[in-house]
DNA sequence: CAATAAAGTTAAACTAGATTAACATTATTT
DNA sequence: AAATAATGTTAATCTAGTTTAACTTTATTG
């Protein structure tokens, strides 16, 4: 069943029982987008927490000069959303694109509360991911401030060899928060290294 | 009471009934720090979630070349740990010192699961609080990469006016991510306009 | 398979912010 | 009130990373 690697997923950090997940798997949705699609778009109102199967996602926004900023990047068991904009129902501030075709499962914003009264542990379930979402923020965070670009290029390609691979690099390096002609020169350092 | 300030923050997210507070009363602790005194150190376990009553904390870590780098400031209202090490009791990035007199409240590691089992409302609680402190880490990545450091700093004196005002120049200089020189320019600049 | 678009490279000129170091001001302690 | 420590300023020099622009390589499409 398409719902299954969720299921897999939610199982590692609670137990649900068989009516739960049935529950669960009536409350929310799957479905496939292809790559250059988009999930959530700056400006509108993020409706969907999105769980993905398999494909990857980037979040990014444009700023006021109209460059790009990817923020993060979402592969197979991460979440993609604007959670900002899906926590207040608000305008959104980043962009979710598929740069793959992309499965997911959704989660409404018009359902979560739904799922938090039937299923009282998912509230312990999101707990846990996003604690684990704001730690990773804020390590990057201290990452962005001490290490060099080429520390950080080196730091992303150890953590996320399997990302690195299947990404342009032009998107590395706006994760990276550098232009695509500096990492490419740092690349080609490396090189004679 | 000292711990009343806690009360009424919970009650802006949940409902807890009278038996709840306390319980949640006798399962956490108050306490007092002096200026100067540290509440986590990095590379020891950080065993507290701090609630800050009074007073104000620096969260930072020191880098191999010996540099200090402030990661956040907390208030009264605000949340002071290293949450990293805090959820998975592993040694702390993180330093977290008070730069005032500081009272806070504190949940202990050891009491929190008993916490979630006795008012599994404190799920969602947290929950909502980590939501939101997600979305600001992330925002304040994106400020990062997108504005200058001049704009950086207008941004945080006109979100945290109270906070600027009571925090020597170095060390908001060291959360902007920029030397106290620097800041000392753009102050300098900004004089002029 | 030719044509076009997308992605990556190279190098010169430039700039935001760092570094260093000397000095000025403000608190704190004795 | 003098002495000391903490904080803040100024200016010259330096550097990591940007910008611009021309070019190359790799994918995608008609």
């Amino acid at each position: 069943m398409k719902k299954q690697p969720l299921l897999d997923y939610i199982n590692k950090h609670i137990d649900l029982t068989v009516e739960e997940k049935a529950f669960l798997t009536s409350k929310v949705k799957y479905r496939k987008y292809l790559k250059g699609q988009y999930i959530v778009q700056q400006g509108d109102v993020c409706k969907y927490e999105c769980f993905v199967i398999s494909g990857c996602t980037k979040t990014f926004f444009v700023d006021e000069q109209g460059q790009e900023h990817i923020v993060m990047f979402a592969i197979e068991d991460w979440w993609a959303s604007d959670m900002g904009s899906y926590i207040t129902q608000t305008p959104a501030d980043f962009n979710v694109q598929c740069i793959e075709n992309t499965e997911f499962i959704m989660f409404s914003y018009d359902d979560i509360e739904d799922l938090y009264r039937e299923i009282p542990k998912l509230e312990r379930f999101f707990r846990l991911i996003i604690e684990r979402a704001f730690v990773a923020s804020q390590k990057r965070l201290v990452r962005n401030f001490s290490l060099s670009a080429k520390d950080r290029y080196l730091y992303f390609k150890n953590q996320y060899p399997k990302i690195e691979q299947r990404i342009p690099q032009y998107m590395i390096a706006s994760y990276l928060g550098i232009t695509k002609e500096f990492l490419s020169k740092i690349k080609g350092q490396l090189l004679l290294e």
